[in-house]
DNA sequence: TTGCATAATCAACACATGTCGTATAAGTTG
DNA sequence: CAACTTATACGACATGTGTTGATTATGCAA
């Protein structure tokens, strides 16, 4: 199965689109394989050919909001001002408050696991990149990078997951600086 | 639903068991709710009278391995030396560790999304009622003790996971201690 | 343009899900 | 013991899931 192949394309996107509008007016638990191919004008089977299941059909289409959050995190200058949120952890708080319930939906009793380890790896990946070769503070040199980053993404993870399934949701501003505040210490 | 009726509990205590075995045997994401009914020896329909899904059925069974898992991170005085993993993080991770299959299972792209939040919320809660009143160090006594609880149960989640899916997977003391290290910075 | 490769369709399969209404039997209370 | 409450069993239902084999059509290349 090429990936260029113009007719795969276009499935493909069909798909992509189907499922985003499917999750903009319902449960993004609830939506099924039926449901996509129906709304998306393919046949069920031909889903299975792309897709092993809706849970990779669904974390694909959200795959560039994931991208967006770990690319944002890891564009942090480690050495900002500690009492100031640095611009790109604005932009990332900013850019989960605007797909708020798609995150709570996601990150939430009825999310998907897959979305949460994918949105988890990426951000581990990405913050692994950003350590290698550079100087880590506090005596923390010999701390495995991964472990390092990994235990970033869960603490990113963990506090988006709390903030956006919090009623009423507290201020972006005031999550970001806390998480900053946390990171800094 | 009477919780102490002699009848639900039997029933109960048979499902759990049901789970059990069949997690030790096969993908606990393949588990079926017709396959722990028939393993239980209980007619399926009054599976759905306990249970709303499987993945609370699986949760349920696993309760008790999340609770031991918040329990010894709350124990954890916060002011042990850096360089010596303080007693209940040794436990935690050799608890994590002999348990790994169940862990890597719960907490990779099979997992169950429901029960990610089951242990991130319990280990919030009970880290957020270790902070209360206490005051915390580096100058964070202004950041939400909510938000605080959550950044760290976040970043334990993160680090077990990446854990025990790594392959190989690291010594439970190494990977204890870089985790204590990164908490203690 | 003609053929070839293969994506997509279609029908059908066995199985699982969640939900009924009704019947049975276990447990409780008088 | 007898009358009640209600958990469980049972059968049936519409729907979804993955998968398969045969068929149609689309795109590419000689």
């Amino acid at each position: 199965m090429k990936a260029d192949d113009p007719r795969v394309r276009r499935t493909r996107a069909r798909l992509r689109t189907a499922v985003l509008t499917l999750a903009a007016e319902k449960d993004v638990g609830a939506i099924t394989v039926s449901e996509v191919a129906r709304c998306a004008g393919v046949n069920r089977a031909t889903v299975y050919l792309h897709f092993p299941d809706v849970d990779a059909l669904v974390t694909d289409a959200m795959e560039e909001a994931v991208a967006q959050v770990a690319r944002a995190a890891a564009l942090c200058p480690r050495d900002a001002p500690r009492d100031r949120t640095p611009e790109p952890l604005t932009v990332l708080f900013g850019h989960v408050a605007a797909a708020a319930p798609l995150y709570r939906r996601m990150l939430g009793p009825q999310g998907s696991a897959l979305f949460v380890v994918r949105m988890r790896e990426r951000l581990t990946a990405e913050l692994a990149g950003r350590f290698a070769g550079g100087h880590r503070a506090g005596g923390l040199d010999d701390v495995p990078t991964e472990t390092h980053a990994a235990y970033l993404a869960g603490a990113l993870t963990g506090v988006i997951a709390h903030w956006v399934t919090g009623d009423p949701p507290a201020p972006a501003e005031e999550v970001a600086l806390a998480f900053w505040r946390l990171f800094r210490t």
